[in-house]
DNA sequence: CTGAAAGCGCTTACAG
DNA sequence: CTGAAAGCGCTTACAG
């Protein structure tokens, strides 16, 4: 194919192929082409077969916008995560495209900062462009009217991990409350008595129910955390949190045996505040995070932690998200997936 | 603002608000509601004011498609990588919806398979969208046809990290071949003799250019790595591909000082590799990795790396990209960003 | 089976 | 300063 078939000559310029340039050379009309092209009956084998040689020749592409447009249907959808250079956001925007893209839609990635304004906004781009549907992570209850907006537009969107209360829309996550449950048996049956956690954000739901759950497994134990109430139970869901936090509960509460971090990102930072104390792990105290990270089995001293299926989350919200574009409606779906404790290293004594 | 302000009745349904809607609310043309939403000279301040007052109390927001399609003009980018999931790209991707996020471009993103047929498919979904301009990642020689197809359209593209020689166009990535040198002196230094390279892709011209730089530091200490010319030199730059050959690295070669891995991800399959056999790092061999992800320097045992900056690297990409979009022409430029030699525990005795 | 025409929601010369 | 009209590249009833 020569390069030139994308273009066509028009007075010393060349602009792309339109469906008026196949038409014009097939001798037939764009309401033809366009029935051919789209696959729609009612064209005689001998029009359908010219068009073709034509439009393949000519190197057509459909222009998407113009489709988009006049047809009113889209297959693009969009992707707001707070960071994608978070591993875990990482794997869920590769289930979400690898099932997005299997289904001949493209998806929009936009970064969502810690605000809610910004979540709006990023809502508002998405809708500029007639997405036909979006999902969302790391939602907080601040986010609900930008969801109902949504709901009002009529536009599908599916929560991812976090959910919204009384925003009813499809949600596909774990059970964190039963992860962190088995997390906290497993630190008392291992004879850990003094525990702290170093969790995640306040206002994120998930977090929110790994920290009770592992309470709740410690406490069926008789073990109750130490750090209850301190500052330090909640914070950023980043590395340096978790190593400021740790650094912390450690000089607060002397002697700890066990550190929960809300997330494997915190853990690895409890792992570094541990290291710069010479507090050896497993030997002086364990710790265990949640998410299971790729990168949390490294080398010689492997996390502990509860394994969340990321991408298989993207898999099934993308799934969701097809499904109502494409008509089913009905009250928000629930979808539980299965975690599973994944017990290493770093509790291994 | 009440909810069905983004709305308009539409005998029993209701549709998005349009430009007519608040042209007509206005009492004006919808030319003049256009000129006033950009912000176009020539509109008296009194119908300025009532105009940009009925569209926002109409709640109402330009449609994309339309826009793009009409004007020609875009301001939507396409990122392909390889993975997302991959915290490399992961991080490059950050940097590129960073800077365009801040200059008003969406980016889609999409994945390239391990073969140059999907990344011609991408590109050609991104020409039927009529994306301003594109930043690919991993390319390989065998994708030059498909970039020349963009040269012919005119359509701006960056190439990230990975080269390809013979297609002009702006490229961003570090200087390989300077920090393979500096890796290779360094284990040199630290007395290494029996040292073997397990290396990322054949095809990949960053990789290929490490392999040589460190062959290179390694030979001005007059040290010719063992396995040069075995299968073991190159392969996946995955976890499995680096443990896979580092335990035939082991098998073929014996004793060996140290194990270099192509990035980071093949350094952690070789250290899995070596707690699997005993081997205790760096005691009875030291291990070093390219890229520094953030992982890469966990807890007790840190991985010697050469630091890739690739967040910047997605900067600089976008900002390029987005120069030649707003009109910048000239041959291809290059611009080379600093690595680092991290030395860390893997190395350290 | 095929085509002329209207229209998706905008932008852009061009008159007035 | 303002508006009527054409047109971006398609899709979609509707005639013939």
């Amino acid at each position: 194919m020569k390069h030139d078939d994308h273009r066509v000559k028009n007075g010393g310029h060349s602009r792309r192929v339109t469906m008026t340039d196949v038409a014009q050379l097939a001798g037939v009309s764009i309401a033809t082409v366009s029935n051919t092209l789209n696959e729609r009956p009612g064209v005689s084998d001998e029009v359908r077969a010219r068009v073709w040689a034509v439009a393949s020749g000519l190197g057509y592409r459909r222009n998407t916008l113009a489709q988009e447009l006049r047809s009113g249907f889209s297959k693009t959808l969009g992707l707001a995560l707070v960071d994608v250079s978070n591993p875990f956001y990482a794997d869920l925007a590769k289930g979400v495209i690898g099932v997005a893209e299997g289904e001949g839609y493209a998806v929009f990635v936009a970064h969502v900062g810690p605000s809610s304004d910004h979540l709006d906004e990023i809502s508002g781009t998405f809708l500029d462009r007639r997405l036909a549907g979006m999902l969302f992570t790391s939602l907080t209850n601040a986010d609900a009217p930008t969801l109902r907006r949504l709901i009002d537009l009529n536009v599908p969107f599916v929560k991812l991990v976090r959910d919204v209360a009384g925003v009813d829309a499809d949600w596909v996550g774990i059970d964190d409350f039963a992860g962190g449950v088995e997390l906290g048996q497993h630190l008392a049956e291992i004879g850990c008595q003094r525990v702290c956690i170093v969790g995640g954000p306040r206002d994120s739901n998930a977090s929110h129910n790994r920290l009770l759950g592992c309470k709740a497994g410690l406490a069926s134990n008789g073990i109750e955390i130490l750090n209850a109430g301190d500052e330090t139970l909640t914070g950023l869901p980043i590395r340096a949190s978790g190593n400021e936090r740790a650094h912390k509960v450690l000089d607060r509460f002397g002697r700890v045996d066990a550190l929960v971090g809300g997330n494997d990102v915190i853990a690895f930072g409890v792992l570094d505040a541990c290291a710069e104390r010479g507090i050896e792990v497993p030997r002086d105290a364990v710790v265990a995070g949640f998410d299971n990270m790729s990168l949390s089995h490294v080398g010689p001293l492997q996390l502990t932690t509860v394994d969340v299926p990321r991408e298989e989350i993207g898999h099934q919200g993308a799934r969701f998200l097809i499904d109502r574009i494409q008509g089913f409606s009905g009250s928000g779906r629930r979808k539980v997936l299965e975690h599973r404790l994944m017990i290493r290293d770093t509790t291994n004594r």
